[in-house]
DNA sequence: ATAACATATTCACATATGTACATATGTGGT
DNA sequence: ACCACATATGTACATATGTGAATATGTTAT
């Protein structure tokens, strides 16, 4: 594999760190300010090994950061820019819908009001 | 599933769209200029169904459009901005990767010069 | 040391994704 | 109609990914 190819085999795999919909929602969370796993294990009602797993994912991504806190281990995003780009993709997002179906039409109204 | 979980579920589909080497590659060269399906497979030395497979995840995705013109098919970018944001997330791989591996530093040395 | 709590990991399973090969569809020229 | 070229799709296969349940690890307080 030449230097190029790995280059953007590792774009590749930033890009999938943000490819799901649960981790999405914690760097949202996340932007607002650090949080817990238990914490974000609540807000989603999402099961906790579930969110661990996903957090472990953004951490190798180096999406976010983790320091220990006790008991607790209080995750941060690493890199607002992070949510720049991904608010980006949201205008892009919400755009391209807007000329296709209803749903679209509701959830740019609902998005509109957060970007 | 709710309104907000349906978006960001979109919104995921939109970075898997994204989240793949060849088509971050397929992006950056639609970026320069809109090219055919033939190019594009010679450009990335790779067969044509796989080429046409990932432009039609792409077009799913609204990221690119394509108009045909006579037997070849011409596909550019949708929206320029998508390439914004992902230049952030490139630029923040790199930052993250300067810290890591001897990999990192040339890798980061030879995007530097694209960014 | 033990109990209680917070977080991480293992396992098993279902589903999704990328690829190559062959083949189908579409388009223009003769 | 036929042929040649450009693009798209079907199939099969290997690999990757997400999830829940159970369990392991780590941390603090007593």
């Amino acid at each position: 594999m030449t230097l190029k190819e790995e280059v953007y085999r590792l774009h590749a795999n930033l890009c999938s760190g943000i490819a799901d919909p649960k981790r999405i929602l914690i760097l949202y969370h996340l932007a607002d300010s650090p949080a817990t796993v238990s914490t974000l294990t609540e807000i989603l009602e999402t099961p906790q090994p579930t969110i661990s797993r996903h957090l472990k994912i953004l951490k190798e991504c180096g999406l976010v950061s983790a320091t220990r806190d006790g008991k607790a281990v209080i995750y941060s995003l690493t890199d607002r820019r992070v949510i720049k780009a991904l608010d980006v993709l949201r205008l892009v997002l919400v755009e391209t819908l807007e000329s296709k179906s209803d749903l679209a039409k509701t959830a740019s109204d609902s998005l509109n009001t957060k970007l």
